[in-house]
DNA sequence: TCGCTAATAAACACGG
DNA sequence: GCCGTGTTTATTAGCG
């Protein structure tokens, strides 16, 4: 409305406007609104606006005028935005707790969370037919306008950005399809082809919002699920259904697809604006496209990845701030979006295991460490300190959680203590120390700590003149990880009475030697601690080494804290760390016969 | 589907 | 009674 009384206004005084050197130009201020209006009835582009200022059609009194209505505009547009958001949230929990009670309306809440901006921004973006201000892009060299936001949150798939077309669009699903709601919109395609009242989303909403009696249940369409037969090939046809953003008209064949696609879609006001809406999507999902490939750049070469283009970020990174996703990526694939999946034959680094990469670091969206029960298996983990070691700032820093058991943690902290033994409070502040990800959510993984190091045999309590300790027993717990190397068990059973170190042992040996190997030397953080765990590790092996057998009365507090032997091999190895790049192409099974590998170079080494 | 493993939650005991 | 520590059991989920 202001833009339109903003709009009167020059209509009203064309004279005094007009600087328009020309007499035949004295039009142009009524040209320009109209053609705006022909293509957006209240929308003045800032490429428009640009167009404008270059004609000097307008005084800069009244551009000021105009920008300053149309901020004004923008102001109510947030508010109206933000009050709609509310509404629709107050309402959708209010539907889904009708329909969906119990967690459910937790986890369409959450989704909802992260699509709910963009569907906000699509809808400012198809503002035209809701009567919204629209604010496209800014022109180059013009600054955005206050408040206006046009990137569209990251991570947006194109199931989401389809979901959000159709909301747009209006098409079938109206927003909340995906939770089997539908409002009855003043739609009136019957095939649910969003005809005209499709993109009046927002005033459907704001209604729906006094009346949520016009909601009902959508007879949930099949999707693309359905019809997989296709007839002929058009990109907006597919699996039955068309493809044309928001109609997903069902059809039978490609005829059938191509008469709807004509009578349906035919060159007219609506489908230039959705077409319009499309290209604005397509833009946006390109710089964020471009974003992303930079984000990317930067973190493989932050990560000694071998970038496919030699381009060096910008600023080095701040893990805290600047990791978005997970490094799983394999460094040949070319740069994609950033939730490109990992395939098995690339398991890579053990981010590959890592559950989870908080989009950002700390943020709200960090899920809870409820939320996340994922099994923490050690099998596409490299050895924990070459993993850690490489990222002790990120692990420190990041709200991630490592990718190893608590065992594995646990042990580490111990073996990364001067005595090799930790009170479990020292175990509790080893983790909050190294990982940032252990600095909430205490009663929970101190609950776990002090489960795994009761359930696990490896973990050895030692009364102390302090206190009890804890220690580690490293053969218990190589017969563990051996039989999770292995998979046999019966080698594992052999253990005690193959103390001539025969395979299972070597194996089991050679991988601690692996695991321990390597590892912390190359950060400070663990370097100064972490060397005992080498140390310790090989020691481990020289007194069953010279020995030609383990001690048979095996004793862990007794063995732990001494027999450190400097060992001044695997210099080199510490000089290259286990990096990304390395291990970058391994298999699983790689990763194991890897450990075997750098077990028998250590041994040879000896 | 099944078995294994790990994470998580919780109850309980015990001592300071 | 509270808290930290330690043990144990049950449940759940991921994975082979």
């Amino acid at each position: 409305q202001a833009l339109q009384a903003a709009r009167q206004l020059l209509l009203q005084q064309p004279g005094s406007g007009l600087k328009s050197p020309k007499s035949q130009d004295k039009q142009r201020p009524l040209q320009v609104p109209v053609s705006v209006a022909m293509m957006s009835p209240q929308v003045i582009t800032p490429q428009q606006m640009q167009q404008i200022l270059q004609q000097q059609v307008l005084s800069p009194q009244q551009l000021q005028a105009l920008l300053q209505q149309q901020q004004a505009v923008m102001l109510q547009q947030q508010h109206l935005q933000e009050f709609y958001k509310k509404q629709q949230e107050q309402l959708h929990l209010q539907l889904l707790q009708q329909q969906h009670p119990g967690k459910q309306v937790k986890e369409v809440s959450k989704h909802k969370e992260t699509t709910e901006p963009f569907l906000l921004q699509i809808q400012s973006w198809a503002g035209p037919q809701q009567g919204l201000l629209s604010l496209p892009g800014p022109a180059p060299g013009q600054a955005a306008l206050p408040g206006q936001t046009l990137q569209p949150p990251a991570g947006l798939s194109p199931a989401e950005l389809q979901q959000l077309w159709k909301d747009v669009t209006g098409g079938n699903g109206h927003g909340m399809e995906d939770n089997g709601i539908k409002h009855n919109s003043s739609s009136t395609g019957s095939g649910g082809t969003g005809t005209g009242g499709g993109l009046d989303l927002s005033t459907n909403n704001s209604s729906s919002t006094t009346s949520s009696s016009n909601i009902k249940h959508s007879e949930k369409k099949p999707r693309s699920s359905l019809h997989e037969e296709s007839g002929g090939t058009h990109p907006l046809y597919g699996h039955g259904v068309c493809k044309w953003p928001g109609c997903e008209k069902l059809c039978e064949d490609f005829g059938q697809f191509l008469k709807h696609l004509n009578s349906e879609h035919a060159l007219d006001d609506r489908s230039t604006a959705q077409c319009r809406v499309q290209m604005q999507v397509v833009q946006q999902l390109e710089i964020q496209l471009s974003k992303e490939r930079e984000r990317l750049q930067a973190m493989m070469a932050h990560l000694h990845m071998r970038p496919s283009e030699p381009k060096s970020s910008p600023k080095p990174l701040n893990l805290v701030s600047s990791v978005t996703m997970s490094k799983n990526l394999p460094p040949a694939s070319p740069p994609n979006l950033p939730q490109t999946p990992t395939t098995p034959t690339a398991p890579i680094t053990p981010m590959a295991a890592m559950p989870q990469v908080p989009s950002v670091l700390g943020g709200a969206n960090v899920p809870s460490m409820g939320a996340m029960r994922r099994r923490h298996s050690d099998k596409y983990s490299m050895p924990l300190s070459s993993e850690i070691a490489p990222n002790y700032e990120f692990y420190k820093n990041a709200d991630v959680r490592p990718p190893f058991t608590y065992a594995t943690l646990i042990r580490q902290a111990i073996i990364d203590s001067a005595e090799h033994q930790l009170t479990l409070n020292e175990i509790y502040s080893w983790f909050t120390r190294t990982f940032a990800y252990f600095r909430r959510n205490a009663a929970t993984w101190k609950n776990a700590v002090r489960h795994n190091l009761s359930l696990h045999k490896c973990f050895v309590r030692v009364e102390n003149v302090k206190g009890a300790v804890w220690t580690v027993d490293e053969v218990e717990y190589q017969k563990r990880r051996s039989q999770k190397i292995t998979g046999s068990p019966s080698l594992v059973k052999n253990l005690p009475s193959s103390l001539g170190y025969g395979t299972a042992l070597n194996a089991s040996l050679q991988a601690a030697l692996a695991e321990t190997s390597l590892p912390l030397l190359g950060t400070p953080g663990l370097m100064n601690s972490g060397s005992t765990a080498h140390e310790e590790l090989n020691g481990s092996l020289d007194h069953l080494d010279t020995n030609g057998h383990g001690s048979p009365g095996y004793s862990p507090s007794a063995h732990m804290p001494v027999h450190v032997k400097e060992e001044p091999l695997n210099m080199d190895d510490d000089e290259c760390p286990m990096s990304l790049v390395t291990t970058a192409n391994h298999s699983p099974e790689l990763d194991d016969e890897r450990e075997l590998e750098e077990g028998n170079l250590s041994e040879d080494l000896e």
